[in-house]
DNA sequence: TTTGAATGTAAGTAAATACTTACTTTTCTA
DNA sequence: TAGAAAAGTAAGTATTTACTTACATTCAAA
């Protein structure tokens, strides 16, 4: 809609009441998100759940959008760093089977630990204003998974390697949303099945008699 | 939020002029729904759209839910039958490998002729008032879908079965919908590796060595 | 302890949005 | 071809929604 439609915040709480408010505004997105779903989703609706004036919330974003960018990233960068963290602990050695369900159960439990994920990944490719986040998240995705896939010995350009992350990650967050949307808790038979199917993909590219 | 809203159309069109009218309806919230996301489709914007008065959508449909929650099953209902109409012409004899990317090949073609489908597959989960819509046309894929993984010689219980298609039906919408949003041509070399993950995943039911 | 900056809010406004009423025009049927 | 049913619309209304203004309170540095 409008082009230049601006998404940052528009300053930083610097005080601990406001980091308190700034965060209760958050969670409180968070948290409807999930409940009532993106289309019913309100800057009145959000502050009243945080308990905060509307105003306040528009002291900290210059609009809705910007809310929601806001919690976007914050949201991706979380999982992108327990994705990161899991890697770095986890032993060289690791069949890459056992890497592939190791990374699926970090999301799981990310995405658990943050209300509104599910619903924003969703939003992502959803809501126009969101688009230029979701690239962004991709690419740090990319970044880190891209060393993984060198390290199985999938040999690929950059671009392809790219792909593969893309598909993988899409793929993912469609099946982590529909196991979270039945009943709050995450449903494990998907899960088991996002984990065959990631190995199914991956077997592909390292076990070269099944690439097409 | 409404238990208890009206999600069925108020009347059938009988006269040949007032069918053009509600098909313009539903073909304006399809272009919509891709142009613009579902944030931002609005009844007013789609009248305005479709060329005709607010008050002649709201003869047809009596809320917004109700248009799309239509759309949304009329489409998915084309699909199923693209899908049941490929697989009854197709050769008994032909390798599983190539079904399976034969029914991607119709969920594309299929796609690609009706604006707002991957929109409104992503709106299924996002939007609680199409929750049922999305249940029943999951019911429908799966009654599809079923006999075809038997005859690939995969031996599960009924409620198995209904999960891998489950599986299936969520990661190639999530994929199709990504092709379809860079850029209006489905983006091909996400296709190929939407093919490839569905066989990887096969694979792991119908070769035995790799189930598990 | 003063003072300015940071934080917070009461009470709005303008625009968007879902939806209706009251009426006219078109089409079918007897 | 009259009359009724179906279809269509001009012109709204009520509500929701995003967002602002003008002011009050709290905090921290001097």
């Amino acid at each position: 809609m409008n082009a230049t439609l601006e998404l940052q915040p528009r300053k930083e709480p610097k005080q601990a009441r406001a980091r308190r408010t700034f965060e209760r505004i958050l969670s409180a997105t968070g948290e409807l998100l999930d409940e009532v779903g993106i289309d019913h989703v309100t800057t009145n609706l959000v502050a009243a759940r945080a308990g905060v004036n509307i105003a306040s919330l528009y002291k900290y974003f210059p609009n809705k959008y910007a809310l929601l960018n806001f919690l976007a990233l914050r949201l991706a960068g979380r999982q992108t760093e327990a994705i990161r963290g899991y890697l770095r602990t986890v032993d060289p050695a690791t069949p890459w089977r056992q890497v592939s369900d190791g990374i699926i159960d970090v999301m799981v439990d990310s995405s658990r630990a943050e209300p509104g994920y599910s619903a924003l990944q969703r939003a992502f490719l959803a809501v126009p204003e969101l688009h230029d986040a979701y690239r962004r998240t991709s690419a740090a995705i990319s970044r880190e998974m891209n060393g993984v896939l060198r390290r199985w010995g999938i040999d690929l350009p950059e671009r392809r390697l790219d792909l593969l992350v893309l598909i993988m990650g899409e793929s993912s967050a469609a099946l982590l949303d529909l196991a979270a949307s039945r009943g709050r808790t995450y449903d494990a038979a998907i899960i088991d099945e996002l984990k065959t199917l990631m190995r199914g993909y991956l077997m592909a590219y390292i076990v070269p008699p099944f690439h097409s």
